[in-house]
DNA sequence: ACATTTGTTAACCAAACGGTTAAACTAAAT
DNA sequence: ATTTAGTTTAACCGTTTGGTTAACAAATGT
């Protein structure tokens, strides 16, 4: 990608970085913490990525990479819609027990700064709902589903999917369970979600 | 609550600084900038709340006490569940579209500094999920609704309700709808919303 | 009237910050 | 062996940051 010839320093800030911007935010986190974190000296940060803004939309990119495709699964998929939403409910969840900070970066730092998301759709693969949304229409014209706008049900999918994660501080202290049992109530979930919205839109 | 008699300045520069910290998180917000918004001297922030992290207290303090009574319409009501997530997501999203930057403000925080939840346990109302649960298991046992544990009844409930608002850079790009667009779509699901999870749960 | 407390200001401060520099090191190319 | 280009380091720099200070003004109490 660039003129450097050795690559492994370069992962080395990436990761590093992914792991202090994902944890504290652009704002929070510093250039010198992030070099710690990567054992290298603070200046090659900047040899290799400029500037924070440069290594922080590095990071973000790439995290958004991982997250795109995921959502293409119910945008484009070719499956009926029940099967996409039961493969959809569980293949992100399970994904995203992987990654438990990706959602809640994105979304953190999309809303600081709403104009970065023009920025992504030049670099990163962008799923578009059209399909889905004839789809659905379909669906609802033949009498099989409830009626429902494409949109509606894709923010509720995207919702009872992703919230869980973003606002586990919250749902934690509220529903007064223990980090164990918050994991089993999300693993619970891969099943829960998908018979949920089934159930929600079936006639 | 303190040992000022005047108070204009002291609320001045809470609700500037509501409104700075609101928009950049705790982290990006800057004294100057605050003190600027509330037409005030810097010092003046120090000479009222003594720190950045105590003037930050006061105001997460004030935007979750703004919150929680909301929530315990759902926990400790005496309605029936159906007229409950009736109205609870009807009042609720009436409520956020006042005030849009709460609840991305408070997940932010929490996620942030998790530990921060017990600080707030014991100065704000805190509703328990207690009187919800024995309701959703009794609905159960009756057969009025479809077995689901009250947990992710109230996850989905929250889900529904509070994702458009926190995740809307990332719905309006993948959604591809304009702010005026989406606007319609928050509104519609106050009672959209209801609709869905009442679907979802009724046998 | 005067003294004391409370409120406000401009100037200041040390620390932390992102970023730069110049010199040293490494290793392949000539 | 020497040049050349890429890599790494410690020291440094200007700015910004949260926070302080000391002098001053406005109330308040006696």
């Amino acid at each position: 990608m660039t003129k450097h010839k050795d690559n492994k320093t370069e992962e080395q800030i990436l990761e590093a970085a992914q792991k202090i911007f994902q944890a504290k935010g652009m704002d929070g986190a510093r250039m010198q913490e992030i070099a710690d974190k990567a054992s290298i000296n603070k200046a090659m940060l900047h040899y290799y990525y400029r500037s924070k803004q440069l290594l922080f939309e590095a990071v973000f990119k790439k995290a958004f990479a991982l997250l795109a495709p995921q959502l293409n699964a119910i945008l484009n998929d070719d499956s009926s819609l029940e099967d996409k939403i039961k493969n959809f409910t569980h293949n992100y969840i399970s994904f995203i027990i992987k990654h438990p900070y990706l959602p809640n970066f994105i979304i953190q730092e999309l809303n600081r700064n709403p104009k970065f998301i023009e920025k992504i759709k030049n670099n990163v693969a962008f799923p578009s709902i059209d399909k889905f949304k004839l789809q659905v229409q379909k669906e609802v014209k033949n009498g099989t589903i409830v009626s429902i706008s494409a949109e509606q049900l894709f923010i509720n999918i995207l919702a009872l999917n992703i919230f869980p994660f973003v606002a586990s501080p919250l749902i934690k202290a509220f529903a007064n369970v223990d980090d164990r049992t918050y994991k089993t109530l999300l693993e619970a979930r891969k099943k829960e979600v998908s018979d949920f919205i089934i159930n929600a839109i079936k006639k």
